[in-house]
DNA sequence: CAGCGCATGTAAGTGGTTACATGATTCA
DNA sequence: TGAATCATGTAACCACTTACATGCGCTG
């Protein structure tokens, strides 16, 4: 149940169409918490009638024309609130993991292959990562509000991403010493 | 769509009656790929009727009986197919960044609590792998086929402990450094 | 024989994905 | 004027979650 407050969050930064949230979502908020445009334009609808949101005043409301949204105080509280809520984290769910415990069982020759493909896969967001952390993050700014905060969350990829690099590494290791 | 090759992976490595698998899931293979009962039991219904597995005999066949599984040759060749399969990473989903970017635009004065509070999961949760390693893989069967494989996925669950682990510790530290 | 735990299931609801539909704007 | 692109939306489907229902077997 989370959608509705990534929407916020990112509205509240900076109120903005579906469109332009959509794109938001692929390269900022995305990253921890992935949207489609389908899914963004129903949540707006949500948004709306729930009076957390308003659409500003467009010269001519139709399909097709651009609406821009903004966020209502009663929405701010809402967003404020739902930061102060407890969350237990939920169990990681991989793909890749259970491939190779699958491999375990029944074999399977094109695991490595697989395997270098994640490590180049996870190497490229790593470096679109530290690119953002050098662009948006210089060493004056990350110890300062606001944007520690968001300098930690960068963080948090940056370091997520480096597990999967050594452990992909190491797992390629294993997989050739045979 | 990996439930049934998770499935299909732990009644190979031993057949088992709906409970079973649900308590295997709860403390082997559902630490990277979690399932409830009622998906199980859904997902068995499914891959019997696929042909993939087949219920053993049973003396007696009713409601509240235990009926074991096992997998069919069909299921296994299935089974070693999706392993050569290739399938990108999904993008991962955290509520817990996710609050912590809202919290950068609206404030908020948990949410030091509910990083301590993740800690102290993570925590238990990376015991839990560390007991396994030691009761499961001991040193010298590390190496050796097919145990190799197995303990490569553990090691991918003890290390993504390890990131949250120092992750959130170096997040407190930051919060406490105001 | 009542109550509890084990075991298998059904039903309804939610959130996310995939495929498609429609209107507006721009520019060759 | 027709094709490409921007922008908003609808519909169908699928996976997962939550709540509940039912039957068996053991034990007090």
């Amino acid at each position: 149940m989370s959608l509705p407050h990534a929407i916020l969050t990112a509205l509240l930064e900076k109120p903005s169409s579906g469109l332009e949230l959509t794109r938001r979502f692929d390269r900022s908020i995305g990253y921890f918490w992935s949207a489609t445009h389908q899914q963004i334009y129903r949540e707006l609808g949500k948004l709306e009638q729930a009076g957390y949101i308003r659409a500003l005043p467009a010269p001519v409301p139709a399909r097709g024309q651009k609406k821009e949204y903004e966020v209502l105080p009663a929405g701010r509280a809402e967003l404020a609130a739902w930061v102060d809520t407890a969350e237990d984290p939920k169990p990681m769910r991989s793909g890749l993991l259970l491939r190779m415990r699958a491999a375990a069982v029944v074999g399977g020759t094109g695991l490595r292959a697989e395997l270098e493909r994640h490590l180049a896969l996870h190497r490229r967001q790593l470096d679109e990562y530290l690119e953002i952390e050098t662009r948006d993050f210089p060493p004056e700014r990350r110890a300062t509000e606001p944007g520690r905060l968001r300098h930690l969350v960068l963080r948090g990829g940056i370091d997520l991403e480096r597990f999967w690099v050594e452990w992909l590494t190491h797992a390629i290791g294993e997989l050739a010493a045979e």
